[in-house]
RNA sequence: GUGGAUGUAGCUCAGUGGUAGAGCCCCGGAUUGUGGUUCCGGUUGUCGAGGGUUCAAAUCCCUUCAUCCACCCCA
């Protein structure tokens, strides 16, 4: 036997119960978002370096040492760490808002070099939604209703909490970062390592800093509620005022920057405490500043993206069944003789149903092809021997309710599949 | 990138220097046209990999790889 090659760290094969629960996740978002008139759209994985770094954020801990990067012909590509510059580029180099003003949802793998450990992986699944052209906050909060749907059809309100906070506009948060590095450079020593690194690259993501010794300086920081100008607090006043409106509990924390940089005014985050170290299960927020800066037009746009796989491990941990994909009929011929009327009888109900049909295959005796039967989870088995064949009759086994084998015309079959269901 | 734990059958695990095991699963029979329950029988292994110590290593030592959990950070 030749060597085998093991999985790459991080990455996944996904079946059964695993896949079911992330595919249901992902149907659901989908839907949802289609039924309020979101758009799909589908975007590469790989872009260049270059509009994570300008995007996100060169001081970014997913730009700065989480990305897949490699080279293509010295211009350097990676693998994408979430979705939102991807779809700000799409919108700019098809310039999607100069007709409208786009609302698009995707679906899709995103990938971060980190240690893998629960709910985190190198490749892993996100669903997005951004919209183009408001300048909200109605959009913003029809954003967060739409997730707080699904977590109602999920089952899941009760496991995720809100939180929110604003940046302000682009000069609310400049003069916060002013008053924010000025109250801190005299205690510089007395950060930890990153925050003072952070100092100069990105000082609000301070706010939100685990070091103790960092958390008892920052008590007593600037809070950006002290810079915003009236534009600014009047956006977060009515962001509020609307999520009331909407009947969505959120609660405000001051400390919430988001990971990544270009965000402003309305920022949100979804946490649960069921999954361990990994508390968040998705976030967004405005970031009316990043379509110029990626050399678009101006152009206000929101948007949000949801850890799929670690809804998923929490619909897993609450015991909620998703959908699985198994047959709805076995089909099984007791010998070669029957076969041809056995694939008649399958291709028949797949034509005329929507039901499931799975064809016996391998031989074996009739206790094998029956454990089979049981085995594939369908819920009827057709059996076929000489004697349904002579009366063009199926023998129809209930394989998990106790009723009565009955012998059933084949003309009357469908219906009778219909029928019981 | 840092720390801790764990790698033995398809799965869950026991085995701390002396012939590799259990339960579940799987296969066969009881039941030659009927699964799932019951009874009887059977198969399943580079003990993660490499090296060392020893008469003898799954077991002790070294190295390495992988996985999990946590830190950092994030979805």
């Amino acid at each position: 036997m030749s060597e085998r090659s093991p999985l790459v760290r991080g990455m996944r094969d996904l079946y059964a119960d695993e896949l079911a629960r992330i595919r249901f996740v992902e149907e659901v978002f989908g839907n949802t978002l289609e039924s309020y008139g979101y758009e799909i759209i589908r975007l590469p994985v790989i872009e260049r370096t270059a509009l994570f770094s300008r995007g996100i954020g060169e001081a970014t801990d997913a730009v700065s040492k989480e990305m897949f990067t490699f080279d293509e012909e010295s211009d350097p590509v990676s693998l994408r760490p979430e979705g939102t510059a991807s779809c700000v580029r799409a919108v700019i180099d098809a310039n999607l808002y100069r007709g409208g003003q786009p609302k698009l949802w995707y679906s899709g793998s995103m990938f971060r070099h980190e240690r893998p450990q629960r709910g985190r992986y190198r490749e892993f699944f996100q669903v997005g939604a951004e919209a183009f052209g408001f300048d909200g906050p109605d959009v913003d909060v029809e954003l967060i209703r739409v997730v707080q749907d699904v977590w109602d059809q999920l089952g899941l309100a009760n496991e995720i909490t809100l939180e929110i906070n604003t940046l302000g506009n682009a000069a609310s948060r400049q003069k916060h970062r002013e008053g924010l590095v000025a109250y801190l450079t005299p205690y510089k020593d007395e950060l930890d390592e990153d925050s003072q690194r952070r100092l100069d690259l990105n000082p609000l993501r301070i706010l939100d800093s685990k070091s103790g010794q960092t958390q008892r300086l920052i008590e007593h920081a600037p809070e950006i509620s002290d810079y915003l100008d009236d534009e600014s607090r009047r956006h977060f006043d009515e962001f509020q005022e609307r999520l009331a409106c909407q009947g969505v509990d959120a609660t405000v924390n001051s400390r919430l920057v988001r990971g990544l940089d270009y965000y402003t005014h309305g920022v949100f985050e979804w946490n649960t405490e069921r999954l361990g170290a990994q508390k968040q299960v998705g976030g967004g927020g405005r970031y009316d500043g990043l379509c110029e800066l990626l050399g678009g037009a101006p152009c206000p746009a929101t948007g949000f993206a949801i850890g799929v796989d670690r809804v998923a491990l929490l619909q897993q941990d609450r015991g909620i069944e998703a959908p699985i994909s198994t047959p709805d009929v076995y089909v099984l011929a007791l010998s070669d003789d029957e076969e041809g009327f056995a694939l008649d009888v399958a291709m028949q109900l797949r034509r005329q149903t929507k039901l499931r049909v799975r064809m016996h295959q391998g031989g074996g005796k009739v206790k094998a092809r029956m454990r089979a039967a049981d085995r594939s989870g369908a819920s009827v088995a057709l059996i076929i021997g000489a004697h349904e064949a002579a009366s063009n009759q199926v023998s129809l086994k209930w394989l998990r309710t106790v009723q009565d084998q009955v012998a059933v015309p084949v003309t009357e079959l469908t219906a009778t599949l219909l029928n019981s269901n």
